[in-house]
Formats: structure tokens, sequence, C-alpha cells
DNA sequence: CCTACCGATCGGTAGG
DNA sequence: CCTACCGATCGGTAGG
């Protein structure tokens, strides 16, 4: 409403020859693309993404609907891109944080500790992603960068059965998907502000993690 | 379509009238109405309360939309409904599979067996009430019957530090939410057919709790 | 339950 | 990004 950039029809010319272009589009790197995606992931959170407007959102960015259509082509372009950079980051953030070697249950329980630092950090995107992910199209969710946690749990728990740090009788199926629901439920409760902090809940849960699995 | 009874304006007026009246609503025991539950808790657990539209399930019980009004007032009805009719369904089950005596840690053993065993028992409606009772308006959802689950959990947690079943360092409110993720989890992923029963599901989840609390 | 209907809103578009 | 617009559909209603 005060200061904005101006670009006419720039951005649109640009969208729709995106093929042998020098100039970017608005999308990447644009002030006002990343407080549309703050937006909708908001909303999307708080919402749902099917009872989500466009109505809704443009009025919170202080723009008319069309003009939404400037950055995006669909409403479920926003889902999209939302749960897919949180894959990416999520992605980044535990390839950089969970050692590859040690102990097996010592690795699971550093995974679990820092999966649920990041969802609590990401809050607001991790449950967008949780829950309103399957509201994507069949061929939009193919596309999603899935990193195969759920696979990467199972192996440890495979991996801990042969180094004797996990219980014999452990399940890696059953036991991956649970110490993923254990995790992944802190988006259900966690608010900011309570009790314990974002790293004592993950300290906690990855213990529990940890105990529930061990040898 | 082949042998539907009519009742014509009967339902109608039994429902405007419903204070002093001798013929009930058509609501209860009314086999129509039940279809019509269960054709609303399929579609809003596969699509989402909100992605759902009443002309969908007119279409799927063969009738027109307008009709749908002869057994509802709004929409959120149905929800409500599904989400009320659940709660108490669990909370007669637990209440009569799960003893009120015995270690704490035994008792929160059975507690998420039972619990586990609904959930998959009763997976749609299950679904709609973890992934959707949020769609509820705050008074619709404040007069849902809860049975403070988590609270009893708290509190098998505290009995089990008292009778020294479970670790003195456990956290009672963090424990019970991460106990509850662990489980509730099931309806995310369980589908009928896999690898493993119920029962050994329940089973292996209800030994994996144990053991993250367990002295 | 059907007929017939409504206001509101939805996602989306053409053109600038 | 705005103007101006559209077809489709939404939940819901009056009356029988």
């Amino acid at each position: 409403m005060t200061g904005k950039t101006r670009v006419g029809e720039v951005g649109r010319t640009a969208r729709k020859s995106r093929s042998g272009r020098t100039e970017a589009t608005r999308k990447p790197g644009d002030e006002r693309w990343a407080e549309l995606l703050q937006v909708a992931a908001k909303t999307f959170a708080d919402k749902g993404y099917s009872a989500t407007t466009l109505q809704g959102i443009a009025d919170e960015l202080g723009m008319l609907k069309g003009s939404l259509y400037y950055y995006i082509r669909t409403k479920e372009d926003l889902l999209f891109e939302l749960v897919r950079s949180v894959l990416v980051l999520a992605e980044e953030r535990l390839a950089e944080r969970v050692p590859d070697d040690g102990p097996a249950v010592d690795r699971l329980e550093v995974l679990v500790r820092e999966h649920v630092i990041f969802l609590i950090e990401h809050l607001t995107e991790t449950t967008v992603y949780l829950h309103e992910a399957d509201q994507l199209t069949a061929d939009r969710r193919a596309k999603l960068p899935v990193h195969g946690f759920i696979a990467r749990l199972e192996k440890l728990v495979v991996d801990g059965k042969e180094d004797g740090t996990i219980r014999p009788d452990a399940d890696p199926h059953l036991g991956a998907l649970t110490i993923l629901g254990a995790a992944n439920w802190v988006y259900r409760w966690y608010r900011p502000g309570g009790n314990s902090s974002p790293e004592e809940i993950a300290e906690e849960i990855a213990r529990m993690c940890r105990k529930s699995l061990e040898a």
C-alpha cells in the first residue's frame, strides 16, 4: 500500500516465455513472493489447504485476488512449493547434523532429536507438510523430493540389531513408523511459550525412542 | 434406488417440532441416516472435510443434495456427529478393557494396545477424528465428549513413578504426548492387507511405549 | 425425500 | 500488479 515496487507486465511476460530468458522469473529471490509463501503457509497451517481461499491470502497481502496469478498459476502451486522447500531444508539439516557412523542406537537418537528440533523450528511449514501434503494431486505428490526418512529409520534399526545396540526382537518397519509417529506428533501439540524448550522436548522424545528399541 | 422407504413430509415436521414429540426424529435408528454417516466418514477420511462436497455425498447415496437437509441442518452436523460417536465408542471400549489396578506400566501397555486396536478397527472414523476434528467451529468442538485420554496417560506415568515401574526421570506430560503420537500415528499408515495383523501391530507399539518409560 | 431455486463465493483468466 | 470479468460450484432454503 505504501512503498511497493511496481513492475507492470514484466512478470507476466517472464512467466509466459520461460524458455530462453536472461531476466529471471519474478519468483526466486523476490521479497513479495516470500511474503506470499509465508502468508500461505500460516493460513494453510491454521485453516487447512482446502478451507483456505486465495481471496483471504490476497486480503492479508493487501492485493487483489487476481494479482496472485502474477506469482502462481494455481492455488496448488503454493502448497507444492511450501512442501517441496521444507523437504529440501529438512534433508540438508539432517545431512549435516546426523553422523553416518557409530552405534546405530546412538545415531537413531540423534536423528530423532534433530528431526524434532527441525520440526519445532519450522512448525508452520512442517505442519503444512504433515497435515496438508495429501491434498496435493497425485502427480504433484510424485514430484516431491522425499528423502526416505522412514527407510533411513528402518535401516538404523536393522543396523542396530547387527551391532547389538538394538533389541533382537525389534521390528524394523513397525519400529520406524512408531518412532516417526512419536516424533512427528509434536506438530499437533507444540506451541511456543510452553514449559519445556524445544531442545528439552527433542531430548526427551529422542530418549524415549532410544529406550523403546534399545537392547 | 430399489426398495427405499418413502416417508414424505413426516421427517421434516418431526425435525422442526422436536420439543414435545412422541414420534422420534428420523435420525436415530434410521438405516438411511446410518448410510449417510458412513458415506460422509469415508469421504471425509479420503478427501478431508473441507474438500468434501455435499453434492458428492448425495451422489454416492443416490439422492439430491437438497434432500440431505432432511437429515442434517448443516454440513458440520455430519462431522460433529461422526467425531462425537467415535469418541463415545472409544471411551466405552477402553473402560471395559483396561484395568484400574496393577502396576502402572502394565496398565499403560494395555491402554496403548487397546487404543491401537480400536484405532485400526475403526480406521475411517478415527481418521476423521484425528485429522478433521479441528475443522469444527470452536463452539462445536467444546461440545465434544472428550474423555481426557492424555490426562489418563499422564496419570499412569505419575503412578508408575510412585509404584516404581516407570523411570523416575520420566516427564509425565511429554511422555504422555509422545506415547499418544506413537499410537495415533497408526492412522497415517495402516491399511488393511498389510503384513502384520492389527493385534501384532498393537502389541509391538504397546511394547515400545512400555520400554520407552519403563524403570 | 424431490422441485426449484438463491446468494455468495470459488479458482481462474484476458488484457493492460 | 489492477480492472473487469466468468463459469462453476458451494452450502443452504422454501415448499410440497
